[in-house]
RNA sequence: GGCCCCAUCGUCUAAUGGCUAGGACACCGCUCUUUCAAGGCGGCGGCGGGGGUUCGAAUCCCCCUGGGGCCA
């Protein structure tokens, strides 16, 4: 029996969760899912300056949102000011470190290259003093990555590095050993950008002699202009996508396939699956595009997967937020405009837009549908029909059809020049759902109200073009 | 600048030395259909370049080029 599987996602509350590091979170929580681990959460909140309690909640809820629960109490870094500070001394006491000062002139350089010398603090009492970490001049420092293979550093390359500022904050390569190591994690997993960091990282394990983790690096994810992803590129928190009406599930799918794959040649995979089987070797080692494109397919797919009754309960909110559905009967009426709208939505917001007419007068004719449908002599069959279906007792679908049809029949006309203006008239676009059924949700009285507002419309478009 | 990583259709990817390099998104046709969407069928389109190793290379090695990261 081998010891288990921690591993932990250790994000900075400065800004927002992003879907780079959504996946990075994703992809650790599946492994320790897939190993039967513990999968931990630190908040890395040193920099007291641009941490924020609110940008901590947002990742949470982002997590929570994803589905990325995490096991054990939360480890904060500012907690654990005075453990690194003890462990830094003990690596000064054991000579693999030592007291730095940086004089003001060293300061003032421009562009960098500030040096700190070593010095004797007994010297320098009341002077601000980092720690310096002493790196051998000699020798390699490698590991080997689980997904990209042997690693390997010259020392000489490495050079001392700061492990506690002058104000007494651990550096982020040291915080991190010393934080992994008390949280007893076994696989680091984490983006490409931190590879360098690694060998610093190391050599910090074994000034202490502890044991070293395994390492995993995952690839970058990078904008539509293969650029690394910035706020430039539309949506920069996850939460944000959660607001347009992506699904947890699809974002998931999307996010676990991009940089895996299971092998196989699905992309709709369910979180089960992946979580049996999720395998770090498997990840690859090359930038990936974020595609906006297909994230919004693989969230058409769940839409559709999902009953009706859910995706109404999911989509609610948006029409409710936008204005549309105000009423207990408006509620009603969406519980039926659901199941006609699902399979054409890509996102929830969507449904916004393509049920307006549910719960709005039609105000304006789609333009090019006025030249192709409302032609001359279609005033005299939607007058037709508008008789017909107001003798019509049962307004159901089947009912609706059988009239519409019998009309053409009797009239040498296909059924399409009668259900194309009617569909301009009853909802003023030239597409949407079956018009049967549509019109059935829209119910008689409304049908027949907007039909005869169309009819009038054409005559009074006739009048002012005949003369 | 130094070090490190990476390189298959426009994009996400499969291929673990061996069938005409497979699938998905996007795009374009055709089909189904009352429209749209979905579906079905089909098309477009790729191993960055050059050297090796090998009977055989997308796959292994080297160089170049091009991206990216970290540090300075």
């Amino acid at each position: 029996m081998s010891k288990e599987v921690r591993v932990r996602f250790a994000p900075s509350p400065t800004g927002y969760l992003h879907v780079g590091g959504a996946r990075t979170a994703l992809y650790n929580w599946l492994f320790a899912r897939n190993q039967g681990g513990k999968f931990l959460l630190r908040i890395e909140n040193t920099d007291v300056k641009r941490s924020s309690k609110e940008m901590e909640e947002y990742i949470k809820e982002a997590m929570l949102w994803l589905g990325l629960n995490w096991d054990e109490d939360i480890v904060y870094q500012l907690d654990r000011l005075e453990i690194y500070r003890k462990f830094a001394r003990e690596l000064i006491e054991k000579g693999l470190a030592y007291y730095c000062y940086t004089p003001p002139e060293e300061l003032k350089k421009e562009g960098g290259g500030v040096e700190c010398f070593e010095v004797d603090p007994a010297k320098y009492q009341g002077k601000p003093l980092a720690i310096k970490f002493r790196v051998p001049n000699e020798g390699t420092t490698e590991f080997d990555d689980i997904i990209r293979g042997h690693i390997s550093f010259r020392n000489k390359d490495i050079g001392d590095f700061v492990i506690v500022r002058s104000d007494g904050i651990p550096t982020y390569n040291f915080a991190v050993v010393v934080d992994d190591h008390y949280m007893g994690i076994t696989h680091v997993i984490r983006g490409e950008d931190h590879i360098s960091n690694t060998p610093k990282q190391i050599l910090i394990y074994q000034a202490f002699d502890w044991e070293i983790p395994e390492f995993a690096h995952l690839p970058m994810i990078l904008g539509p202009d293969k650029k690394r992803l910035s706020k430039r590129h539309g949506a920069t928190s996850v939460l944000e996508y959660r607001d347009e009406g992506i699904l947890p599930e699809a974002l998931f799918n999307f996010l676990a396939l991009l940089g895996w794959s299971p092998g196989d040649n699905r992309e709709i995979v369910p979180k089960d699956e992946m979580i049996k089987l999720f395998d770090l070797r498997r990840v690859g080692k090359r930038a990936a595009v974020f595609d906006l494109d297909k994230l919004h397919w693989i969230n058409s797919e769940y839409i559709r997967m999902k009953a009706d009754e859910e995706i109404y309960r999911l989509a609610l909110p948006y029409v409710e937020k936008a204005g549309l559905v105000k009423t207990e009967e408006d509620r009603e009426r969406f519980r039926k405009v659901v199941p006609l709208l699902k399979e054409r939505v890509r996102l929830l917001k969507d449904f916004i837009d393509l049920s307006e007419y549910f719960f709005k007068d039609v105000e304006t004719y789609d333009e090019k549908g006025v030249k192709k449908h409302f032609k001359e002599g279609v005033e005299e069959r939607l007058r037709l029909l508008v008789e017909r279906l107001e003798n019509l007792d049962s307004f159901d679908e089947k009912s609706i059809e059988n009239v519409v049809r019998a009309l053409a029949e009797e009239l040498g006309v296909s059924a399409a020049k009668i259900i194309h203006p009617t569909r301009l008239a009853v909802t003023g676009r030239t597409f949407g759902p079956g018009l049967f059924e549509l019109m059935a949700v829209l119910g008689k009285d409304e049908c027949i109200k907007r039909l005869k507002k169309a009819i009038t419309w054409l005559e009074e478009r006739k009048r002012e073009k005949g003369g």
